[in-house]
DNA sequence: GTGCAAAAGTGGTAAAAAGTGGGTGTAAGT
DNA sequence: ACTTACACCCACTTTTTACCACTTTTGCAC
């Protein structure tokens, strides 16, 4: 499981060095190979390592791509996604259109999420947050199942 | 289960003591292993043993996604949990992120919450619980399930 | 109550690892 | 052929981490 916040810098061109604490996973788990994409419903970056990327691009091709709806999203998950992989530094190099995508500049962030990261501009992150925890106070649309979730 | 209120010293470095009273059992349970996260409701943090945040975290991810309620709620409560491990002297070290969400400076609050523990900044804890002492005086919305407690 | 011993708490250091910046050569594109 | 971009490599700085040493507190025996 992928856990954690993390605030890193990326460096003038664009390389990203991913922090110790994944690494051994990633070397283990992927090689080092990586697949970066862009998150529809936010200005973040997914990042998978490649055999979990594999899997989930062969369900969003077996969608019924007749349907609008899913043909934007195909376009938009698949057309992004590109692979990364490690310098010998375990930097990544994120290309430009990602980094246009997501607003990232110096400071960035990586959150563990499960299966997946994510990467946010710093400030984005930030002001996101912010707004969840109001909402999550709120408590509007609570579906059932988290009613019972007992932490 | 935890219980009871210790004041403790974080060090500069945002090392913590462990107390000793919990020490014994925490290495049993989980080899001195822990996990830390926040908590969405208040500024503080939530500490598990890593057996007992497994299965929490299991419960989260279950829950369905595509409710952005429940996704905010994820990338929460996954995003910000972090590993924790004792050093040679029974101590955590508490990630930057983690200390500036719930505030903590060098006076801390350690609260045992059954199967979890909470840490709080002194500060914000002692307004806290000044602000819950009158409210609960004012007993104006107990939920059924509390009337009939005897305690 | 007093003194001793063990445990707990605290602070610091030094080696290792991680982070950072940049130069060079090769390849691709104009 | 010239320019741009990127992969690869090297060198330096900063941070982290593991460990050690000392002080304070606690508990127990006398």
């Amino acid at each position: 499981m992928f856990r954690g916040v993390q605030h890193i810098n990326m460096d003038a061109k664009g390389r990203l060095a991913m922090p110790a604490k994944h690494r051994e996973r990633l070397l283990e788990e992927c090689d080092g190979q990586l697949v970066a994409t862009i998150d529809t419903q936010s200005r973040c970056l997914l990042i998978y390592p490649l055999p979990t990327w594999e899997q989930i691009e062969k369900e969003i091709q077996d969608l019924p791509s007749l349907n609008p709806a899913v043909r934007r999203f195909q376009r938009l998950l698949i057309g992004y996604a590109c692979e990364l992989e490690f310098d010998g530094n375990s930097r990544v190099l994120l290309s430009p259109s990602l980094r246009e995508y997501a607003q990232l500049e110096k400071k960035v962030v990586l959150v563990g999420q499960g299966k997946k990261l994510e990467l946010w501009s710093e400030h984005l992150w930030l002001q996101e947050r912010d707004k969840w925890l109001d909402e999550v106070g709120g408590d509007d649309a609570l579906p059932e199942e988290m009613l019972s979730l007992s932490l």
